[in-house]
DNA sequence: CTGAAAGCGCTTACAG
DNA sequence: CTGAAAGCGCTTACAG
């Protein structure tokens, strides 16, 4: 059928086909591994323009072995800390040459499914990658760095390094980072700080222990944990329920989003923010600076996150080894939601 | 060197070896092309085991010519509108067993470098991709998706439908919202409504029509765009210089983050809202439901606008066509940013 | 500098 | 149901 040979895409052959040369020489002026007469590589080079000719990548990749991607695997990719740490990643692994395959873990609500992380992972390796970053923020994510084969390059970005970890993680250091926040509010004359966790691994999250840590330092009982969520409108839910209580103060969420939903509920339960109850967020988003009153929070640095698992990756592909870990900063920015108790509140109580 | 031949991941002949089978025996219990003695694909399926053996995917896709990846091409992957069209484009893929590469166009202030587009889509074009997704919400992405060689499939996913696309497009009508939310604040009693603009294409973008359609049909003369930005920062500044202003009494803002910037300017310049001004977003973003005051808003589906882009995309993957666009539903969210003028001020001045 | 040869790891007809 | 053969499109030694 000679009709459809029009439709076929050129290949290599048909470029040399083209220029009068052999495919190896087409081959030498496309990778430039070895010297061309300056002759045939024009005539090669016009070829590959006539023709629209565009090297087939699984046949490069095949036999070269080298693989020019990279899978980030997440349970989210929306929400501003995940959605950040994944730009920081795209920039780094771009400018290294590497293009990005994305892979989102199916999160149930409060258990996660092995089965379909199992799938996620086959998922992935079925490309050829060079090596992953898992996003463990969440239950999901720190269930899949543990079931990657060690076959495969893997490093995590973390917001605090797991226990027993095998392989190098970045992280961000919010254990510390929690306990700074704290300090923040009880130095201000709060006599305890409630917090609003973040839904999954309630007990083992970095900002969670920290707060706790704080308290546990000034000799303060440890208050129950509220359980929260990632969306703004359960923060809400939480801030409605905080506003019947009197002995609410000072409050120190999960992340931003919920701050702003908590401040919200306390506003609607006929609470004012910092004037009865003082609220911390955690991210410094970019909307917490503007909100009314805008957030006081924890800055974190996704990005530089990103960066930096990705520059982990890349010394374990090329190394063979990468440190444990890396850690990138955070820093407390004071704005208008968090002041001093009310005189004869916090004292008197 | 025997020694090395230990770290070489199996293939195909080794997992034969193992079996005692042929490799095309392999190769079919795999695929289940065709049956298999259940001996057989037993002794398959252990040796697999036994190896840990995971196909190439590179050999794979070099055979069989199918793909199991696209693209996603965009400006940015971290703004709301951007990060939730992904995720509904990546939902789609992934229950369609395609894998995402994500690919960002670097994108300078206000003009687009062709030769950083061209870069980034040969980029893709070196992988092996079955198609493309350009998310054309501004210059860049507009660009990227004219830049596409035709022999790739290729759909984009739109605000409003470009002129003359010769490609698929989904999109959100954007124009008819602006319509809509400029229509509104004119019923509610205000003489006026300025408009501030999302940074690019500030004549050609859907809403900005929409807004200035509206006007002209009810024979308002239409007042400058003030020009915006993407972020929040850039919000506040314009809602300060707009608080000096007696005149401005409604404005319909770009997205949801400028939105509740400008408020906060306003709010800085000794303006109230919706006392003073009534503001508008775009977007309906989760946050917008619980700022204080919460935000009236245009919600657009941009989940259902990914997914729909995919559907597109495989559509002309598989039957080589697909309709030239598809659109998304968007609607008025009222909540408290808007209000009718103040007595007195919108008829008197 | 350049061509003929071999081979990357897999799948798909071809013959049983 | 199953093996021997051919071939996907490219790159890398091998000999000039």
């Amino acid at each position: 059928m000679a009709i459809s040979s029009q439709i076929r895409a050129p290949v290599i052959a048909d470029v040399a086909r083209v220029a009068g040369v052999s495919v190896p020489t087409v081959s030498r002026v496309l990778t430039g591994s070895t010297p061309v007469s300056d002759e045939k590589r024009e005539r090669v080079m016009s070829a590959i323009r006539e023709l629209g000719y565009r090297p087939n990548a699984a046949a490069r990749a095949l036999v070269s072995g080298r693989q020019s991607m990279i899978a980030i695997v997440a349970g989210n990719t929306t929400r501003y800390g995940y959605s950040t740490t994944i730009q920081g990643i795209e920039e780094a692994a771009r400018a290294a040459g590497y293009l990005v395959v994305i892979s989102v873990l199916e999160v149930p609500e409060d258990s996660v499914d092995d089965a379909k992380v199992a799938t996620t992972i086959d998922l992935v390796l079925s490309q050829p990658v060079a090596g992953v970053v898992v996003i463990e923020f969440d239950e999901a994510g720190i269930h899949a760095s543990k079931a990657f084969p060690s076959t495969v390059p893997m490093v995590s970005a973390a917001a605090f390094p797991t226990d027993g970890a095998t392989s190098p993680q970045a992280y961000l250091d919010d254990r510390a980072a929690g306990q700074a926040a704290t300090e923040y509010l009880l130095g201000l004359g709060h006599e305890t700080v409630h917090h609003v966790s973040l839904p999954q691994a309630i007990p083992r999250m970095g900002r969670t222990l920290g707060w706790a840590d704080a308290l546990r330092a000034a000799g303060i009982e440890v208050p129950p944990v509220i359980p929260g969520a990632w969306e703004p409108a359960a923060g809400r839910e939480v801030g409605l329920a905080l506003a019947a209580r009197d002995d609410v103060t000072a409050v120190l969420c999960g992340n931003d989003e919920v701050a702003v939903g908590v401040i919200r509920g306390l506003y609607d339960g006929g609470r004012s923010v910092p004037g009865d109850v003082s609220v911390i967020g955690f991210d410094d988003e970019p909307l917490a600076a503007v909100t009314i009153p805008s957030l006081t929070t924890v800055s974190q640095d996704f990005i530089d996150l990103g960066r930096r698992a990705f520059g982990l990756l890349e010394q374990l592909i090329t190394s063979g080894s990468a440190p444990s870990l890396s850690s990138a900063s955070a820093s407390l920015v004071v704005r208008e939601s968090t002041s001093a108790p009310r005189t004869g509140r916090a004292v008197a109580s």
